[in-house]
DNA sequence: TTGTATGCGTTATCAT
DNA sequence: ATGATAACGCATACAA
């Protein structure tokens, strides 16, 4: 009640009250070094009657550690990070870590940023969506530093972190084989497919043919053609170019105009596989505006499974990664490493659940 | 290149390397106290050529500043949440601040232990959507102890601090008057109606005519439903009981069951309103498996615009809150907070937006 | 088991 | 304008 206004309770001042010195209130309270229960029991009193809370950034300062966890997301807005943040924030706060977090927009000026600020505040270790899968020199030197990384959704070449992904071009094959065997032919993809250092999708498709590609260092929508691709070839069946919707800029609008496209083909195709959730939402919408109707006019397979898909009707058909196991995967990796861990950096890829439901017909099923 | 590993350059270094004083040297890079160009110039070398990173715990411990502000959410995974997140981040991150990101569950312990977590961490402010909205002395204490506090979606009584919300009383009349002027009569509600000191609806009902409420302490679940009693009684309608559906937990499965009770009654309801998110997709859930045509069989009006209303066929009618606008809103007042302003404590009711769309028609037009 | 003294990496105070 | 030195609040080596 009469305590001064603003006045902090430093150890010090439990000191004083329990009649010991700071070193051995530090240890009654902090739970290290010896000391007897009869004095533990002085100083709780002491602390509690006087409220003591302790300082962290103090107590962080010199151990070195601050049990927090700085991570970057692309955009928190999205449900993919949101439910992927989730699984990281319980195992942290089950774990008496907090968590710092930045997003990105998959920019990697603010990523650098971010990662700059997060190790400014001595972050324990980083969980980051990268942006750049080629160079990276700010996780490089994280790593160097000691600060453990975690990356997620997607692999940086040559850095020696974590990765928790999904195997995003057998889950692709997947949707996609489903199509084919239920007698589609063209089959129709809206994806991303930014940030690539080639020439496009028709040197892409040259190098998936070369063979000479690690997928596993692809961004996500990138990997989803490639099992695209594949599952085509091995089908024997062409890979029509105009049936790849790329819609470059990551925007709902782009991939509307992208679907738009492709369901105004002459020679329309009879499937879609939209290849993440913004991609599925602006489809939806593109097939609504023509009019057409669901599985009789088209099919269509979404990677991701958003919540609506399984109560609209008919219900979609879609591929669904387990993002907040993704996310509590991360965060154990990263608490282990925190912990000490040296072991070879671990390449978890979990698995995808395919939701079978009522957007899939076989073709001309009208 | 030849940096030993590990080793985490500090200020004295750059002093020595520059020349001069750390005291010198943390003006010259810190921006504070007087420094000659020339000498700012010398340091600010010597700390780029040996990659000075300045450690905040240290600036922190001795500004009694950390620029952090914590935030409680209740679910970082439904977009409500992850909406505002992304506003308050945008905002902080423009002003140099990180946050420390925790969920509640909207239970009140979680919070509890949340709050003590962000302080003893030494956040600048805390930024919370409050689960108890009567006592809640770890929010009154965090204040007294200079630490400001932003409240997000409700208020808690008696307490001083800043909130940002809509006006959902106001809010849900206005979707019931449109239900009203098209012709509706029983209109049935599906509202979560947790959190409530005395008997439930019966006494609420009756508070509420005995005008004795203050609806801007009720949780927004209750506000929605005095939004909806008030439209009816000023319509010279009856309210029936039986057409409110109390979910009581927070569940998909809970909603939907208490809409499939409503949908079933013999004398079924021409109109539904969901007082949120998540009853709306269990809503639309039960509406499916009854296979029951919206609008020709029920119309449906739901607060809070998902994004899949806007594109499935026919449009879901409802009401959205500005939630990134929220949350930028209770990040500036926290901003202002942090910078002294001790002006009286706002009330921020931002203006929601009623999205007309198709699933809203005249009674028996089937 | 406890106390003393020192250090963590900064900023703040006060001479100069 | 600059430098020596004392904080900040806690943990840790070492002595007792």
């Amino acid at each position: 009640m009469s305590e001064k206004r603003h006045h902090k309770i430093t150890i010090a001042e439990v000191a004083k009250r329990a009649g010991v010195s700071t070193a051995t209130a530090g240890r009654a309270l902090g739970g290290y070094g010896y000391s007897r229960q009869e004095i533990k029991d002085k100083v709780r009193k002491a602390a509690d009657e006087l409220g003591y809370r302790p300082n962290l950034l103090a107590r962080g300062l010199i151990t070195g550690k601050t049990k927090t966890i700085g991570v970057v997301a692309g955009d928190i807005q999205s449900p993919f990070y949101a439910s992927i943040l989730r699984g990281v924030a319980d195992v942290t706060r089950a774990a008496g870590f907090g968590i710092l977090l930045t997003n990105s927009d998959e920019r990697l000026d603010r990523e650098i940023e971010a990662v700059q600020l997060l190790r400014e505040k001595q972050v324990d270790g980083l969980i980051v969506a990268p942006s750049d899968l080629s160079g990276s020199p700010h996780l490089h030197e994280a790593l160097r530093d000691g600060c453990p990384v975690v990356l997620i959704d997607r692999r940086v070449r040559n850095l020696a972190a974590d990765t928790v992904s999904v195997d995003n071009r057998a889950a692709s094959r997947e949707c996609i084989d489903h199509l084919i065997e239920l007698g589609h032919r063209r089959i129709g993809l809206v994806a991303e497919l930014e940030h690539w250092d080639s020439d496009g999708v028709p040197a892409f498709l040259h190098a998936v043919e070369s063979g000479s590609l690690d997928s596993t260092t692809l961004f996500p929508s990138w990997q989803r053609l490639y099992g695209y691709v594949e599952a085509l070839s091995d089908a024997g069946l062409a890979v029509d170019p105009d049936l790849i919707g790329r819609v470059g800029i990551y925007s709902a609008e782009g991939a509307r105009r992208e679907t738009l496209r492709l369901l105004e083909l002459q020679d329309r195709p009879t499937a879609l596989f939209t290849a993440d959730g913004l991609m599925s939402a602006a489809a939806m919408d593109a097939i609504a505006s023509l009019d057409l109707h669901i599985p009789g006019d088209l099919s269509l397979v979404c990677f991701d499974d958003l919540d609506w898909m399984s109560f609209i009707r008919p219900g979609i058909t879609a591929i669904a990664q387990p993002l907040i196991e993704m996310g509590e995967a991360a965060a154990r990796l990263m608490l282990s490493r925190i912990e000490g861990d040296e072991t070879e950096p671990q390449l978890l890829a979990l698995k995808p659940r395919f939701a079978a439901r009522g957007s899939v017909a076989a073709p001309g099923s009208a």
